[in-house]
DNA sequence: GTGGTCTAGACCACG
DNA sequence: GTGGTCTAGACCACG
């Protein structure tokens, strides 16, 4: 896994987590890594997945079981999706929007786009 | 004015000025306010104006004549748009893109958004 | 049984055969569960049973006949209710009662709910 | 500063800020420490603090103003009361009253000691 | 084995 | 100056 600059190491693990919970490759119920295996995995410092866990427990996407490590909650993938999906309406499209209409590009344009990044990808 | 948490201060006066260039409600040879103005308008530590007009400067957007201020660059209309058409095709769209598809968003859906935005602004 | 998050498991499940015995529905001289068995019956790692066990066997209310089992010692009742009193007077009352003065606590506030609670339960 | 062992010291630390802002020592809108300057006070490492802080922040008793430090926010007086009032009522108090039932404790004993303390302190 | 806390210290962006 | 992130590593309680 490679980290980008633009966001902290510990939320862009956060979002990777999310997503496969949200793919459903992890089921609610499971068992995530435990801090030190992700951690090897990812080469990155305990510390920091730590982080990482805290931040989604307090989001009640993930919760822990004492002793026996951290679970994916029961609800979690509807919660992700709503929570991504509140972001894209209110926050990330008006800004996208905005510098569109700026910019010129009609919505004939942006759905052109949006269909050639589904196609190749 | 008012600022989001999401990106920083000095970025975001930088954007509000590029916006007043792109418009042409700022003309290019205009002086534009002085750091210590524009820091108590926008209610702002004049180090973060001085920021952006750096900021702006090394993008060829503003130059500074010594001891008089700083004046719109000619050609900066051109190049903010080249800039921020850049951004937005290249690491704006891809973002967007890749949260809509995970999010089932289509493509129908997208323009329509776009549509109503277009409207209501 | 459920398991507060406040305190560890093993203290809990500590309590609960404290409470037992100080109810005197287990008698001294009572053979307990056997570390399996109640880890069955609490859904509980065996580890912690046994931590349980050797932490009250530290404090003398159970002990040991090798391959036999554990059974409750002579004068574990008196000797809990000396324990419980102590951490009651000592700890567990002056935590109480710094909090209730902060928070404008009266003691007759405090005599009434504490009647409350004796009614109810 | 003096701190038990019972708790994390990030902890110790927030209940000491929460405290400070109950009695109205420090009023809302006052600005905290900053990081360093706490971190060195309580002779503890910065990381610990900025825990306090990050814990303080997401129950918005504190939030950040970027650049220049930490404040007291707004109502924050009534929402530590709030909280502490609830924890005290619904977990602290009937805790202490199983335990006061078990020994035999009566209410009238029990607001003897309080008023006790409530001379001594 | 599991997580949780803490220190020491570095480096960085921002105001 | 401010906070924010991260590493390296230790130590500990708990299951």
């Amino acid at each position: 896994m490679e980290f980008s600059k633009n966001q902290p190491i510990y939320l862009q693990i956060a979002d990777y987590i999310s997503e496969n919970i949200l793919t459903e490759k992890w089921k609610e119920g499971d068992r995530v890594y435990s801090v030190r295996e992700l951690s090897m995995k990812l080469q990155v410092n305990p510390n920091t997945v730590m982080r990482t866990y805290n931040h989604l427990q307090s989001e009640k996407v993930l919760h822990n079981q004492r002793g026996i490590g951290y679970f994916i909650s029961e609800g979690s993938t509807d919660k992700i999706r709503k929570i991504k999906k509140d972001n894209f309406v209110k926050i990330d499209l008006p800004e996208i929007f905005k510098t569109g209409k700026l910019l010129g590009v009609s919505p004939r344009e942006l759905s052109d786009l949006y269909q050639n990044y589904l196609k190749e990808v």
